[in-house]
DNA sequence: GCGTAATACTTGCGCCCGCAATTACACCAC
DNA sequence: GTGGTGTAATTGCGGGCGCAAGTATTACGC
């Protein structure tokens, strides 16, 4: 007889979890010079279905604030990796998007962060990440 | 045919749905005057299996530094939530434990944060819940 | 025993980022 | 068009917490 997960317990692990992958990750990803939220948005704008996005749209994307974006993107503008563009449909917002020099540092970027996942989650075989994925998404 | 889930897929949606998770559970936590790693880490000690713990076992325990543990507790010591007594085996360690003050407190946010859990995880079942946890444990 | 390494904790420093308030703009009703 | 409501972004403020270095103590090799 399996002991039954309640929310509480399960919700404690994933909090412990992610603490430990995301400072382990962040750790690694600093040789490259970026920190992980940073990799990651900019791994969202290269994968995005549209070239320029607005920050807001990123903000929810990355479980942040819309704040935490404007001063997560402030330097990275200032640094040339990413580039901001008016829309013209909507003054409010500002689009932004990779500069070329941003696309270069993800590509460069982008198989290192795999091996360190795959280094990470290295405990978990193709079918566990298929079923931890399902779930993840399910919990949102 | 499942389109296959990498590892860094993976631990991108397994930080998005961390920090999704631990804002909200802060924020509502908020309204008891904790934080959401205050009452985990008294989760922790009202439920060790000593009754006294070393602040490194705790700090592991929260996926956190020993120097975060350090910052954590001091307030917590200071209104009397939490009690340091010394280690006479070791003069280094300086455990901690819960007051009765702070087991009063746990209880009464318990609930609270049981609540809260569920609510936060309603769109997971008890079998969800179930594979979810093994999966975490597993990934640790 | 004694020097060296390892451990538990603290502190200086600084980054990250959320919340609340503010500004600027868009949309809607009329 | 005008006034009210909703939305995008920024900024002041402050908390949380990691890293590196420092301190105190313990453990180990010999």
């Amino acid at each position: 007889m399996p002991t039954k997960t309640n929310s509480a317990d399960l919700l404690i692990q994933i909090n412990l979890l992610a603490a430990r992958l995301s400072r382990r990750a962040g750790n690694r990803l600093s040789m490259h010079g970026l920190s992980l939220t940073e990799y990651l948005a900019m791994h969202y704008l290269g994968n995005a279905p549209q070239a320029a996005v607005p920050r807001i749209v990123l903000a929810d994307h990355l479980g942040m604030s819309a704040s935490g974006v404007t001063r997560l993107l402030a330097p990275m503008i200032k640094t040339g990796l990413v580039e901001k563009t008016a829309n013209p449909r909507d003054a409010r917002q500002s689009l932004v998007s990779l500069s070329t020099a941003g696309q270069r540092v993800l590509q460069e970027t982008e198989t290192s962060f795999r091996h360190i996942a795959d280094d990470l989650l290295h405990g978990l075989d193709s079918g566990d990440r298929q079923t931890l994925s399902r779930l993840v998404t399910r919990a949102g």
